[in-house]
RNA sequence: GCGGGGGUCGCCUAGCCUGGUCAACGGCGUAAGGCUCAGAACCUUAUCUCUUAGGAGUUCGUGGGUUCAAAUCCCACCUCCCGCACCA
């Protein structure tokens, strides 16, 4: 039989959505508020998505049905560049996307025509995605529904800025940042051409004196000042003098460039080549001493200032260079055979001379040597980590290289004779608008000072308290919270809110998105119309959310009515704080960790979120989601395909929280396949359930109340995959024994019995497969909605300890006759199963006590079950002792404890029904002895090998 | 470099927090059988080694330790993966 998924899911969905389920508001019950981080529509969602929402999902129905007032509700994010940036793809006809659009998100022709305008990108994305969450049966509270371009929500985050900045948190400060010069906006790997890191070093700028001009040198290592012998200088480049600062510097025309973008003042005076200044010396600053400057072809103009400083003891490339320099033909009117290295570092390993002592190891023989940069790297690490200047470098004298160098640095920075320029690792990085980047060295950004140590402590000691799952990530949260330093919060293009007070600036995306999880309690007015953004001043917000202030002052200043004002207010005061945030964990390092930044810094600590739910991510048939890899299967279209519940459980059961998920087609019909076969099933029970209950019956229901408690633990802490074992199959296992039973004692009386148990699992399917559940609910004639059903409970009563003993004893006991059956291979004729003696009951009771009590020494029992006359048949078999704790040891902890309070089970009963089962494997009963029966038939004197729980098993 | 997470029976994975339920869940693959004209799908059984009595032996990255008992706790080592900022 066929079961008709579309339209089952449609049938509820208009249900659901009919009867307003999912909008909740304010009432006497405790509340939930499950939030997750919203989506930013610039594609349509794909599987990947599905998974933080399937989760909060689970979590929001699972809340229901345990009796919580639960708001789930959902936002858009507009804020950001991505979307801007693919407008303007779209003016410029970029094939690429347009093709995108066309084939991989189908989008109709007619919107594309409008995507130039970046609003229309998000809009039409947006209601791609809703469109989507809600045929994935999320129980969502639409009326809350907002975008982050909202006017009054731009108000909202005006009034978070204001406070922040009050509160001192938000800061000043110029920082140099990858840049493109065209787009005027900093660039990072996302916005570079093949996903470049725009990564920059600082280069610390020696000023050398020549004439009346600088001779500026970048370098990593600043206080090789003291070894430097000589200048490089590229005798081809043409050079440029300019007025920096105030100062006439020569360098490369591309560091002319460079320098403007760093906030210097360059004015070119002219030009000077190279070659001329060959020869000529230059004073190097802090030794006040004069070295000549020497022609380098190996010279860059690109790089750092064109001109370097050259160090030949520890330097290789400046060793070789002044090796083949003395080689080839002499420099007219310079005498450099005399130049000779000047050591200033001493590091264990190597000589006087370091870099002559790599470059020999190495066996360099030119400056054109590639293995030159391994040189350098080696020795730059070894006198870095290990080497301490020389006596020749004064004040600086045994100190290590790694302190020493920032010494030297800021020393000569603060007497005027070095500058700082920031060079890119590697170049050129260029823009995805096709510009060239560079580093840029931005003026009087805003910052959240997310380094404040107060704020920090805040953080942490909160983290410490709160809820986070799953636990492992706590800690991770914490070392971001050490790790963060102040962050951007303000950038000059984007969607987004105007920074109150410089509209130059747009807040951010990651930091107008922290606490908005509040704006859903008010959102809804908003979107009714029962508040207006017109008007809305500080004092509204300060009021709704802090409580602050005069509500009648407020209302007249605002424009807002006083009932609409007292409802927001309740409204807020009701929902907050978030009881639980669901998001994937790659927000760990950012948004989750700024949400409770900024929570704690704006709201009073009963407003600060309770608890963080963290996810893994999806993969697909085990491989990451990639455009390139074409292996993205957008939501929607999978529904069509699978299902929503299909893909809800696909995306749940395969791993647990933190893990990857893995999404395969496989796996997904095979849960089809289960939850059709449910939803026919349903069909079949009714009530009522039979007034006497048997043996396997009673062992049922108190199988079921084990699943339940089983399952209620796992979904709290989240666990939702062993949750859905429990469900779904670990239950199926034990269903199929009833049946068996059933089966084999010609039982037709226990349809209401399945009726019962389906019922409950189709309540504890619910959160998980909602429309399944509704239907099987349906199909079982139970009244309302399995999503409004309460969550069943464990019920003890119900709980046979005896039931459970008996059935397992004969379980395990069928499979004993299976495993002789196996090893010995032969065709049962006459089965016999022997219990065992009464003595051994009474010493079995004796031995489960004194274990539970901790006693496993076999001496120690043994001794004391001789001294007891009840038991002391157990010296005629010492061996039994040692056997039966290792039963008792190899049970798990629940079940010793179960046999413990139920007392022994009657063996004799319990097998009294075997014949049949046995009978339906085998087709032959079972002779049934004990041990103790003086008439029993042994031929082969088996039946002194019984135990408790352990028959003695004769098979001919 | 800093930080985080792993290495389990052919593969993927569960178990580890709270030591005995562990030869170790589940899925895939493989093999046999059922079903079928045949195939796909589906179902059953098996899948570390040995074993004609329900058993025994050796396994959970490597080495050591704690314990009556270790995949699980402790120490050291080897090794793999991920994140590292003005980006959503």
């Amino acid at each position: 039989m066929h079961v008709d998924w579309t339209a089952i899911e449609e049938k509820w969905r208009k249900r659901w959505q009919e009867e307003r389920q999912f909008e909740s508001d304010p009432d006497p019950r405790k509340k939930f508020f499950v939030t997750v981080a919203y989506p930013y529509p610039n594609s349509p969602q794909h599987i990947g998505h599905g998974r933080t929402y399937t989760l909060a999902d689970v979590h929001a129905r699972f809340m229901r049905m345990q009796g919580y007032n639960v708001l789930f509700p959902m936002g858009f994010h507009y804020t950001g560049t991505p979307i801007l940036g693919m407008a303007r793809r779209v003016q410029e006809n970029d094939r690429e996307l347009l093709e995108n659009f066309r084939t991989l998100y189908k989008v109709p022709e007619d919107k594309i025509a409008g995507f130039s305008e970046p609003v229309k990108i998000a809009d039409y994305f947006h209601e791609e995605i809703k469109a989507g969450m809600i045929e994935m049966g999320y129980s969502i509270d639409w009326r809350r529904e907002f975008t982050t371009i909202d006017p009054f929500y731009n108000r909202f985050i005006e009034w978070q800025f204001r406070k922040l900045k009050e509160h001192g948190l938000v800061v000043q400060g110029t920082h140099p940042v990858g840049w493109c010069p065209r787009d005027h906006n900093p660039v990072s790997q996302h916005d570079t051409l093949g996903d470049v890191e725009p990564s920059f070093t600082e280069y610390t700028v020696i000023k050398f004196k020549y004439d009346r001009f600088i001779l500026p040198t970048a370098t990593l290592r600043p206080e090789t000042i003291f070894g430097v012998t000589n200048i490089w200088i590229n005798p081809d480049v043409t050079y440029e003098t300019c007025m920096v600062d105030g100062e006439e510097w020569i360098i490369s025309p591309e560091c002319a460039q460079k320098l403007a973008y760093l906030n210097k003042k360059v004015a070119r005076t002219g030009t000077v080549v190279g070659s001329d200044l060959v020869g000529k010396t230059a004073t190097v600053p802090e030794r006040n001493v004069e070295v000549p400057i020497l022609p380098a072809p190996f010279v860059r103009s690109d790089n750092g200032t064109g001109v370097v400083m050259s160090v030949p003891a520890h330097a290789p490339f400046d060793y070789q260079a002044l090796e083949d320099l003395k080689k080839g033909k002499p420099i007219p009117g310079l005498d450099i055979s005399t130049l000779a290295p000047i050591s200033i570092i001493e590091t264990d390993g190597y000589g006087e001379v370091p870099a002559r002592d790599v470059i020999e190891k190495m066996g360099i023989k030119s400056q054109t040597d590639p293995g030159l940069e391994e040189a350098t790297k080696e020795i730059y690490s070894k006198e870095f980590y290990g080497g301490r200047l020389r006596q020749n470098t004064g004040r600086f004298h045994q100190k290590t290289v790694a302190v020493a160098k920032e010494e030297v640095k800021r020393q000569m920075i603060e007497g005027g004779s070095a500058d700082i320029i920031y060079e890119l690792n590697e170049h050129p990085v260029r823009c995805r608008c096709g510009a060239e980047c560079v580093v840029k060295l931005l003026d009087n950004q805003w910052f959240l000072n997310y380094s404040s140590p107060e704020w920090k402590e805040k953080v942490h000691s909160w983290i410490r308290e709160m809820k986070i799952l799953p636990e492992e990530i706590r800690n991770e949260f914490d070392n971001v919270v050490d790790w963060l330093k102040e962050r951007a919060c303000a950038r000059q293009h984007g969607l987004g809110t105007k920074l109150p007070w410089d509209p130059n600036w747009i807040i951010e995306s990651l930091s107008d998105s922290v606490i908005y999880m509040a704006y859903y309690t008010i959102s809804k007015y908003v979107n009714s119309g029962t508040i207006s953004p017109g008007r809305i001043t500080d004092s509204f917000f300060d009021l709704v959310f802090l409580d602050i202030g005069d509500p009648k002052k407020v209302s007249s200043d605002s424009g807002v009515p006083p009932q609409a004002l007292e409802d927001a207010r309740k409204e807020f005061q009701y929902w907050y704080p978030v009881n639980a945030r669901h998001s994937g964990r790659d927000l760990v390092p950012n948004h989750l960790t700024f949400f409770i930044f900024n929570h704690l810094a704006i709201f009073p600590k009963k407003y600060w979120p309770e608890e963080i739910v963290v996810n893994g991510s999806v993969l697909m048939d085990g491989k990451k989601m990639s455009k390139s890899m074409g292996n993205i299967i957008p939501l929607r279209s999978a529904i069509r395909t699978h299902g929503a519940d299909s893909i809800r459980l696909a995306i749940l059961i395969s791993a647990e929280l933190l893990q990857d998920a893995d999404f395969n087609q496989e796996a997904v019909r095979g849960i089809k396949g289960k939850l059709e076969s449910l939803v026919l099933e349903s069909s079949k029970y009714k009530e009522p359930r039979p007034s006497a209950l048997e043996q396997e019956d009673r062992w049922i229901y108190s199988r079921l109340q084990q699943v339940i408690s089983e399952t209620t633990l796992a979904v709290q802490k989240m666990r939702l995959r062993e949750a859905l074992h429990h469900v779904l199959y670990e239950f199926e296992a034990d269903l199929e024994w009833h049946a068996k039973r059933a089966a084999a004692k010609k039982r037709s009386d226990h349809a209401g019995i399945m009726h019962d148990i389906l019922t409950a699992r189709a309540a504890m399917l619910s959160p998980f497969a909602p429309y399944a559940a509704e239907e099987m609910w349906h199909n079982l004639g139970n009244t309302g909605l399995a999503s409004r059903a309460s969550w069943p409970s464990p019920d003890d009563s119900k709980v046979d300890l005896l039931a459970l003993q008996s059935e397992s004893l004969l379980r395990r006991t069928l499979d004993d006759i299976r495993n002789i059956v196996k090893v010995t291979k032969i065709t049962p004729k006459k089965i016999t199963i022997y219990t065992a003696a009464p003595w051994k009951g009474a010493a079995y009771q004796r031995i489960l006590a004194k274990v539970t009590a901790g006693e496993v020494n076999i001496g120690n029992i043994i001794k004391s079950l001789i001294s007891d006359p009840e038991t002391a048949d157990i010296k005629k078999d010492p061996d039994f002792v040692k056997k039966t704790v290792n039963d008792i040891l190899s049970d798990p902890q629940g079940d010793r404890d179960s046999k413990n309070r139920a007392g022994l089970v009657d063996e004799a009963r319990v097998f009294s029904e075997i014949s049949t089962l046995v009978e339906a494997d085998y087709g032959i009963g079972v002779q049934v002895f004990s041990e103790s029966d003086q008439a029993k038939y042994d031929p082969k004197n088996k039946a002194r090998t019984a135990r408790p729980y352990k028959p003695a098993i004769l098979i001919e």
